[in-house]
RNA sequence: GCCCAUAUAGCUCAGUCGGUAGAGCACUCCCUUGGUAAGGGAGAGGCCACCGGUUCAAGUCCGGUUAUGGGCUCCA
């Protein structure tokens, strides 16, 4: 005797073990055909799936968030079957649910082409309509090695072996009678349910496990949704983001341009520079608004000032670099260590603080070629970048400020959908454990007293100190990291600040002032708001007749 | 940096089997026209990214370099 409990309370006895589908079939055929899984007691499962004990059931019908991401994982599995199809002999190894659909990764030597995904695509669609059923099984460890080994699937393998615990389940999708994935679940109970709402995007390279040291894998990209008008909204919104590309709109705008001389380095032109000037001087009025005192510091400092701030260890790399009259010098890829050097000037007692001082400061770090974009990944930027140099006791007071400033400055420029997100310590860190606790517990609880709703991001912090991250949404919906307000504790030490036992904060609320643009104009699809737009109006003549009229509205 | 793709007129892009370089928009001049991206005619504009190779002959085929695009990795 078997108990089920529906979401409404109701209960339902059955003798023997129960599938989700009979279930959804026993309250109404209609509910049935719309189930897509079965969550039991908060886990979802297959519809075929026995249930052997009592429980609290929730069928989720297709139109559940919950259910989308069954469905794109679903796509990736036919996807990986049409592949394997295809092309004998292609490895399988993951292929998950994205945001706005699926990939999956492969191994094989020669590289898929756009062609390829057409036809791909093409028997994807047949795999649907042969309306293969999807089967459970569970296999034991070394049988489904053995398996696996035999089949070539030599990362399949390895993941059994180094990526599940040997105590786990080892479940095994079946679809048809042939074809088969490894994989968690749940899945739909045949591939007919996955209709006809997906398509084939992309094709590009991704790492084994997500490291660049290991094989270098072929992903697919797909989108997919339940119905077809929502895989037509979707694919007008990349259209509207197209649309909306800041490299296309800086060119027809006349903001600004790149060019192969200056890889990652933009060239302002009067318009686009126009726009900078603007927003640098709303910036610089906040900030004189909250006391800081705003400072110029060198472009480049002598290497050891670099060796000894802890950056020449992690980033030296990533650092432009030049030499004169045998000295070597690093272009800064940031300011704070130039920021120290004033601080230092002159005995600073603890009236001096909290002393807050900003610089727009030109910054160059040379990121990797592959990763540039436009205004958003840039070779030089401004940062507008402020360091508060401040007591413990003081932290507290300075990060609510900060917050406060931080979302006025995101309101004065339209976003008003911003998230945040606090970031903890990193595997490769200085600083003692006590110093982490004290300086995530105060941004902890600096942002609760302000009754923010914050994402943890275990790790996510920098090298130096954990961070609060501003995350903006945008007008169609994307999220731009932006801002930050960062604890540093490390510098003190590193670079003898003269008043002893003080944190460094920091803060950045666009943080790049280029790529900050950059999202201004995507958000504002080119149309800024008056007091920002570079062309801010027009006078037009409709005739020859009016020329003088219009002249006269220009001069005055 | 890694994988794939791309690089032709100011912009967006064609260019088949290797044989003297093309369109639309924009621009200049002329004509036409009070109507929402107007029409007609004429014209200008190109070291086909760069370097090398194959060939009688290369925008086209091959190799390399650089940059760009989409991802991966990274992002103080």
């Amino acid at each position: 005797m078997l108990t089920i409990t529906l979401p409404d309370g109701a209960k339902k006895n059955y003798d023997a073990p129960v599938t989700g589908l009979q279930i959804a079939k026993s309250i109404s055929p209609g509910l049935a055909k719309k189930a897509a899984v079965v969550k039991v007691n908060g886990e979802l499962w297959d519809l075929t799936r026995p249930i052997e004990c009592d429980s609290i059931i929730e069928i989720v019908t297709r139109d559940k968030s919950e259910a989308l991401e069954v469905f794109r994982h679903d796509a990736a599995h036919v996807l990986a079957q049409a592949v394997q199809e295809l092309f004998p002999g292609t490895q399988i190894t993951f292929g998950p649910a994205t945001e706005t659909g699926f990939y999956y990764d492969f191994a094989r030597e020669q590289p898929f082409t756009e062609a390829d995904l057409e036809k791909i695509e093409q028997r994807m669609r047949e795999i649907v309509k042969q309306d293969l059923a999807i089967k459970r099984e569970i296999w034991p460890r070394d049988e489904a090695i053995a398996f696996f080994e035999k089949n070539g699937e030599k990362f399949k393998a390895e993941w059994i072996r180094e990526g599940i615990a040997p105590d786990a389940e080892i479940s095994i999708y079946r679809q048809g009678d042939t074809w088969l994935d490894m994989c968690t679940g749940p899945h739909l109970v045949s591939t007919g349910k996955l209709g006809t709402a997906f398509k084939l995007t992309k094709v590009s390279g991704a790492y084994w496990r997500g490291d660049a040291r290991n094989a270098q894998l072929q992903r697919i990209y797909g989108t997919a949704f339940v119905s077809d008008q929502d895989l037509k909204d979707y694919l007008h919104q990349l259209e509207e983001a197209e649309k909306r590309d800041h490299r296309k709109l800086g060119r027809k705008l006349d903001l600004f341009h790149f060019q192969p001389e200056a890889p990652g380095m933009v060239f302002w032109h009067e318009k686009g520079w126009q726009l900078f000037l603007i927003i640098e001087q709303y910036i610089r009025d906040v900030l004189k608004a909250h006391d800081y005192r705003e400072v110029g510091t060198p472009q480049m400092l002598d290497r050891s000032l670099w060796e000894k701030s802890g950056h020449w260890d992690k980033f030296s790399e990533l650092m432009f670099t030049t030499s004169s009259e045998n000295r070597d010098y690093a272009v800064k890829p940031m300011n704070c260590p130039a920021h120290v050097q004033i601080f230092n000037q002159g005995l600073k007692s603890y009236r001096d603080l909290p002393l807050r001082m900003a610089e727009f400061g030109v910054v160059h770090r040379n990121e990797v070629s592959g990763t540039l974009h436009g205004l958003m990944r840039a070779r030089r930027f401004t940062q507008d970048d402020a360091h508060i140099f401040c007591t413990e006791d003081q932290l507290q007071d300075e990060v609510k400020t900060l917050i406060d400033l931080t979302f006025k400055v995101y309101r004065d420029f339209g976003f008003n959908d911003v998230a945040i997100a606090i970031s903890t310590r990193p595997e490769q860190r200085v600083g003692t454990d006590q110093q982490w606790d004290k300086a995530e517990r105060s941004l902890k609880i600096a942002a609760d007293s302000k009754g923010l709703d914050w994402k943890l991001q275990p790790g996510e912090g920098a090298f130096y100190g954990p961070k609060i991250d501003f995350v903006l949404k945008d007008s169609i919906g994307r999220a731009w990291q932006c801002g930050t307000i960062q604890v540093d504790f490390s510098m003190p030490g590193r670079l003898d600040y003269s008043y002893i036992a003080e944190d460094g904060g920091k803060r950045v609320p666009v943080n790049s002032m280029e790529r900050f643009i950059g999202i201004l104009i995507e958000h504002h699809a080119g149309s800024m708001p008056a007091w920002l737009a570079p062309v801010q109006a027009v006078v037009i003549s409709l005739t020859e007749k009016q020329v003088d009229a219009a002249v006269k509205v220009v001069e005055t």
